[in-house]
DNA sequence: CGAATTTGACCTGCGC
DNA sequence: GCGCAGGTCAAATTCG
């Protein structure tokens, strides 16, 4: 029962949370403010890693042949997600004064639970069977949702015909807590916007967004079971820059890569965490090295961001134990995969 | 013809 | 309480 605020209050990382806007961090060139984060992590050499302990299986790197055109610079070493996003945001630089990389911007968002049937009062997510939302599954209306994650109208769902039994439904919600799961935003310098991922999405939805002339589409994992959402968007700082967030843990595989050949290979040479990158600026993040002697766990950075107000937030420390691993630091327990 | 996308309507949350 | 913006639904449409 405890809502947002009093379960930031227990993380570490919402401690900043109370001077940021209501739910927390802002995705650097999200289009506003509504926008936002709870936490913004930065990964290094080991985001794969970090990643598939939030269930993700590496996902593969955009497909580098339709990404994007690095203005001098030789991206293809980087491989991986990196279609390297130079500074994204100056304001962020601070004491950058060269060329700052941010390999792969991950950003993950933690408002931690706040329970509820589903956004809105559509069903809609339910679990990945997984754990997930096993604490705050909807109980009412959306009973099944792992059966028909999209459906959970059937019992008068329906947005644009209200019936009584959606009207019941409404009511036993009210007062139900949304429930946000863990997001992850890449932001990709690409010419396109729906990135490759290795997974499989049914475009839902697409927005306007409020101060960005691009629009913002939502997509869903196909899989049945699987609840995870993507969000894609243009950064309306930097039009090049498409800002894709991850929401949710896939409880299952990827489907295998259309280009796997050129992926794949990519993917592997981001795929060895502990090997020390050969390009050290690899590891830069606005101008801030990652701390390269902790690369196991302390690739994450933080900030947040508010009004151009920039805090590199200090990294929950000391290693975990290995089965914690990089989760110990940054995902709540019952959020864990596994 | 089935699957995926488009799109307008509607719901919720939040700020004022 | 009202209005705005984000997020979602689902019928209609398009695509393979």
């Amino acid at each position: 029962m405890d809502d947002d605020r009093d379960r930031l209050d227990m993380d570490p990382v919402s401690e900043f949370n109370t001077t940021v806007s209501s739910s927390g961090w802002t995705l650097p060139g999200a289009a506003d403010a509504h926008d936002s984060v709870d936490n913004v992590y930065f990964f290094g050499s080991n985001s794969d890693r970090i990643l598939s302990e939030f269930g993700w299986n590496l996902p593969p790197p955009p497909a580098a042949t339709h990404a994007f055109k690095e203005p001098g610079g030789s991206c293809s070493a980087r491989g991986g997600y990196g279609e390297l996003d130079r500074i994204i945001d100056s304001d962020l630089a601070g004491n950058c004064d060269k060329t700052s990389i941010v390999p792969e911007s991950t950003t993950s968002t933690f408002a931690t639970t706040a329970a509820t049937t589903s956004s809105g009062g559509y069903g809609g997510g339910g679990g990945c069977g997984g754990e997930m939302d096993a604490e705050q599954q909807p109980v009412a209306s959306s009973s099944s949702s792992e059966d028909q994650p999209e459906k959970s109208t059937a019992s008068g769902g329906s947005a644009s015909k209200p019936t009584t039994t959606e009207t019941a439904s409404k009511v036993k919600k009210k007062g139900q807590k949304r429930i946000r799961q863990p997001r992850f935003a890449f932001m990709t310098k690409s010419e396109v916007d729906h990135l490759e991922d290795g997974y499989r999405w049914r475009k839902y939805g697409q927005k306007a967004v409020k101060n960005s002339p691009f629009p913002r589409s939502y997509y869903r994992c196909t899989n049945t079971k699987c609840t995870v959402k993507k969000r894609v968007e243009r950064s309306s700082e930097d039009p090049t820059i498409v800002i894709t967030t991850y929401e949710g843990q896939h409880c299952h595989h990827t489907v295998g890569f259309p280009r796997s050949g050129l992926i794949n290979h990519e993917a592997a040479a981001f795929a060895s965490p502990l090997t020390t990158p050969s390009n050290p600026s690899q590891f830069y993040y606005t101008g801030v090295p990652f701390p390269q002697e902790s690369l196991l766990t302390r690739e994450s950075f933080q900030y947040s961001r508010e009004g151009g107000d920039t805090r590199i937030l200090p990294e929950p420390t000391a290693p975990q134990s290995t089965d914690e691993g990089l989760l110990g630091d940054i995902v709540p327990p019952g959020m864990r995969n596994t």
